[in-house]
DNA sequence: TGTACATCAGTGAACGCGCGTTCACTGATGTAC
DNA sequence: TGTACATCAGTGAACGCGCGTTCACTGATGTAC
């Protein structure tokens, strides 16, 4: 190994390291995140931050990639985890996994899908990562449409088909715009759920999440039309 | 009017000012507002703040109430709004309330539903304005089961039964839980659906929203049982 | 009606703290010959 | 293998700013007799 590999490697820990004392300031700063705070707990002069990262927001914007890829891949490890042709198992792993890892990283789940940051503008490089968990949906749908388990229910109005279309096309292109539809749905009350239950609206009215979650994804799954 | 009571109205609208003041830095600072720059804008020392309010975390708490009651004012607008007996109406007015509700008021919206305030702990005097919009739901719900158009569709596990059966009895007592537990599905699809669009999750992804929003309230309606 | 007193709104200075970012620098570690 | 030079990590001081909250105060407005 080349002395630069080695001061290269020194350095990426240090970037990991950076970003680890980061991730457990969210926790009592939310995303208004203090490098100087970030900087005295690596025993370190806050200017020195400045050699890993040229911004707070950079560093922000790495903490938001590194969720949605730590999130993305939770969830498509339980998908291939799950028996591929049962895709009601498949669901339930995915979202399950969507929970799980919520409730071990809250403060991560409300940087990615809490309320936006006031003055901050995610790059573009979020995307990729952002949509990671999203295609695992789509591949649920995409495997039930291509074995003939999942079918059109209802011819959608004109105009929001022609919207979906785009979507269709580029990410999905085997599955049909109605059953996408009910995918988004599926796919925006699991995150309603999740949110509602980390942010706190389940608050002495719900005790058994679990059971209460499990219940609500399998009737969601019943309405998309997924069953095992 | 006495003079005492002159004092006592220029007093109040002392305090709407400066919530309405405080509203607008929401959009600038999010949570965590400054209560310097709203004296900036009020034209006032900063210490002039704590005549009416004892601290910055008082007049969040303001904010946040009046933030539920004027969704939950909305919302039972819209409901008292719609034809009594037609229950897709209605609920399709309340979704839309809430939902044009947080169109017109973002920041508003991601202080009640977005991710909490780190160091901030709600009191219990923002319980009651929560609840107003959730009740609104439920009262669909009730009239909906004494019309003896919503109805029990399967029998839920006796676990969760019991879970339910605390918030069915205090809150919602002639309606069963499996209803019950079919509203909380079209509740966090609701607020899911909202907070999707508002926190950007639906950029480059789908344009016509109001229609797709439509679509998919529609379908939750028939999911939750709901029928004209 | 007039006067003494109490209440209240708003001031201005201060306390003690925090922040992101820049910059010239030291010293160690690597590279090229 | 040894030396001159370049690269890099980290320092320490500084800039210029912001914040919530306290406190003694002034002056206007109300109240009681």
């Amino acid at each position: 190994m080349t002395a630069s590999s080695i001061r290269a490697r020194v350095r990426a820990e240090m970037i990991e390291e950076i970003k680890s004392i980061a991730r457990r300031h969210l926790a009592t700063d939310g995303a208004n995140l203090s490098l100087r705070a970030v900087a005295r707990d690596l025993g370190v002069v806050s200017s020195a931050i400045y050699r890993y990262f040229p911004s707070r927001d950079e560093l922000l914007t790495a903490l938001i990639i590194d969720a949605y890829n730590s999130l993305g891949q939770a969830v498509e490890d339980a998908d291939a985890a799950a028996p591929y042709d049962n895709l009601l198992s498949r669901w339930l792993a995915v979202t399950n996994a969507v929970r799980d890892w919520a409730l071990a990283k809250p403060h991560e789940y409300a940087l990615i899908y809490g309320s936006p940051v006031p003055g901050y503008q995610a790059p573009q490089d979020t995307v990729g990562p952002a949509t990671r968990g999203t295609f695992a949906l789509g591949r649920i749908l995409a495997d039930g449409v291509a074995q003939g388990r999942l079918h059109i229910q209802e011819r959608l109005p004109a105009k929001l088909e022609r919207d979906l279309e785009r979507i269709r096309r580029e990410a999905f292109p085997t599955v049909p715009a109605d059953v996408l539809v009910r995918g988004m749905a599926g796919w925006t009350q699991l995150f309603g759920m999740v949110s509602f239950e980390l942010f706190g609206q389940f608050n002495n009215a719900i005790s058994e999440r679990q059971l209460f979650f499990d219940h609500q994804m399998r009737a969601t799954a019943h309405y998309i039309g997924i069953v095992p």
